[in-house]
DNA sequence: ATAATACTCTACTAATCCTATAGGGTAATA
DNA sequence: TATTACCCTATAGGATTAGTAGAGTATTAT
């Protein structure tokens, strides 16, 4: 299940990409526009920041600004960055690769050669998606 | 993130599919052999049967058994019974259909349009993978 | 300068879900 | 008829999620 703070992040990102001129536009704006809670989404705009995947601005006439083009932002950043491992499983997660406690060997497991399936086509959307993509 | 208990179904039903004959196999058999708590998979198989993917023997000899042959058991069919819903957002659920409460118009979201190109190829994994595929 | 604006950070909380655990009950078979 | 092994309910600790509250800090327009 996607949590909120991911489909709240994309929202805001597609916000974002709808400005002209990158201009920058408050937490306050954004959260009447895509009904979401202001506290929950500053916390969401600062994440996205630290990943370096928009900027602010402080004082009169600030706000959050994509750092760049919308169509130079992949999906698959800011899926990690919001959500984590794209995988279901952390044994077969390519950044956040974790072995399993119950499993001897992973090549024999069925789970697992299952879920490099389901993360490799994933992966290949996220891959192949910006930003760009997501607003028309 | 897969949860353990369709990590332990999954498993506990590949055990199975390796039985010939599908003669039956305790559940202390299956615990020992996959590493898995054996009160936690009582549970599961116990969902697992209710849900008409297997069967179960009582009394001396029994245990749990496949009601059909592994290639005929979907994978689609076994993970919404475990899992739930494929869909990461209940707005693109084909099986478990909710609308957003933040959401004006669907067709306009960015995240649902998204997120059903995700739906959509996991489906077809699981749609075209039966449990015999995942025995070896 | 300075007041207003708007981002930044920490701490806390209620609710929910996950992963079991415990223990007794019940049905079927040798 | 004793044993085996499934069946069912209740409970509980821990983790995560989603959101709230409030104070602090940097920047800008005037």
């Amino acid at each position: 299940m996607l949590s909120k703070k991911t489909k709240y992040g994309i929202k805001a990102l597609t916000h974002l990409a709808k400005q002209e001129n990158q201009a920058p536009v408050q937490i306050a704006t954004i959260s009447e526009a895509e009904n979401i809670s202001q506290k929950f989404l500053e916390s969401i705009l600062l994440t996205l920041k630290k990943n370096g995947i928009l900027s602010s601005k402080k004082g009169k006439g600030g706000g959050y600004y994509l750092l760049k083009e919308a169509k130079d932002i992949s999906m698959v950043n800011v899926m990690r960055v919001l959500e984590g491992p794209i995988a279901m499983v952390p044994c077969v997660s390519l950044n956040y690769y974790e072995k399993c406690d119950d499993c001897p060997d992973e090549h024999a497991c069925s789970v697992h050669k299952l879920m490099i399936e389901v993360r490799d086509s994933t992966l290949d959307i996220f891959n192949n998606k910006s930003l760009a993509d997501l607003v028309v």
